[in-house]
DNA sequence: GAAACTTTGTACGGTATCTTACATAGCTTG
DNA sequence: CAAGCTATGTAAGATACCGTACAAAGTTTC
């Protein structure tokens, strides 16, 4: 493994020529940034290093559903590599934190190199339509109180941090459910002595026991999260 | 547009030269067949022309919930192009049908010369994510009805037919719900008009109704899959 | 054509989540 | 420190879907 400094695992995982050729500018999150909007051009990259971004869908009524995080992992706008010209969803920031940006069109031409650069960034949006498959399984599937702990775990996993502030309205917004059933359900969880909250603050208190009260889609998404610039995994060629 | 005879969108995207090289064999696909499952190593690519596969998520407890259709406009197996080496989701045969068979080792050197064959497949692997993405909205916000009337619409556009052989046993595996709930729903949707059907054999009366009835997650996933290979559409670069 | 099997219809109590409403309590602003 | 705002607690009827059970009807097998 190399040790360049970055947090970020794929930056993590590249040599230094073509960190050179990305041009990378840090880049600072405020809370609550919106990083794309659907229909916006898509002029940069953005690799976080500290903080978690949410990616939603949104409906014609206004609502919305997370369908994916970004955190030190992320590359948020790797789409534009596929071939999408504007965003297709909201980003934005759900814990300030920071990063780098690269231009786009840096991004391009080294991911026209076929090299490196190139089968990594393909490995992360692999790992984005696990998240999403998953997530539309156990959106199907698993009940709130499941799906509440796996959110906070993911998103502890993300950050990195146990605390984070969230109130219960923004995660009724991220899950799909009313905030009343957020108040509910993190009140069991709060009982059971998984987490502890005051206003907009949340602290997870027992991962392996909040493990336990969520679903298996927890450990899926975020080993994959984790794992996926490792060439030498099982799920890897 | 190019007319080379295929009826896979993909396909009768690309040149003649391309074609050439890919060596592309004629497969049968029966009723049932599975084309996929998880940790199996993926061999070939699949260019559906006619008939539907279905992509899932198993769980441990031995149930699954669709993540995404295959039809005409199909590349199934793209995942081993994004660097996987190992199936993740159970993929078979929903309409028996038939199409073309691709070897991996063709498939990659062709993605590797960066060309038209790379484009495509890319912006293929983003309307999956699109389609896994509005699943996962779609599964979180919206009720059992239109669920089921965007499963039916999707389901024949992907296989441009309007009666399938489909039990509501296998709709409830596919959706994530109880049988009965199927058979309930579907006589709802009978009740109106909206589509008929008779043990095993589902035929759909009235789109625009059927439309109507479900969600907007419907046109969205069905538009961009419609769309994916047009390189001057808004969405795409 | 009878038996066995598969598919669909339907019912009914149970539970999760919705919907709405209002109360309380902690911040924050002047 | 009072007023106003935001966040959380909680209640209670409504609804969607579950879970289970069983009956009826169509299909296949022998």
């Amino acid at each position: 493994m190399q040790t360049n400094g970055f947090k970020n695992t794929l930056l993590k995982a590249l040599d230094g020529d073509i960190i050179a050729r990305l041009g990378l500018q840090p880049v600072i999150f405020e809370l609550k940034h919106e990083i794309e909007n659907p229909g916006d051009s898509i002029d940069n990259l953005y690799f976080l290093e500290e903080g978690m971004a949410s990616m939603t869908t949104t409906f014609k009524d206004g609502s919305q559903v997370e369908v994916g995080m970004f955190g030190y992992e992320s590359v948020i706008g790797v789409s534009v590599l596929m071939g999408t010209k504007q965003s297709l969803n909201r980003v934005y920031t759900q814990i300030a934190g920071h990063g780098y940006s690269c231009r786009v069109e840096d991004a391009r031409r080294e991911f026209r190199l076929g090299g490196y650069f190139q089968s990594l960034t393909l490995r992360y949006v692999q790992a984005q339509l696990v998240q999403a498959m998953q997530s539309a399984g156990c959106n199907a599937k698993h009940n709130f109180e499941q799906r509440l702990a796996r959110w906070l775990l993911l998103c502890a996993d993300r950050a990195h941090i146990d605390t984070f502030k969230i109130s219960h309205e923004f995660l009724a917004d991220m899950l799909g459910v009313r905030r009343p059933t957020v108040s509910t359900t993190a009140g069991i969880l709060k009982r059971k002595g998984l987490i502890d909250y005051t206003r907009g603050e949340i602290r997870i208190l027992d991962v392996p026991g909040l493990t336990e009260a969520s679903c298996e889609c927890y450990l899926t998404i975020t080993e994959y999260l984790d794992n996926y610039t490792k060439f030498d995994t099982a799920n890897t060629a």
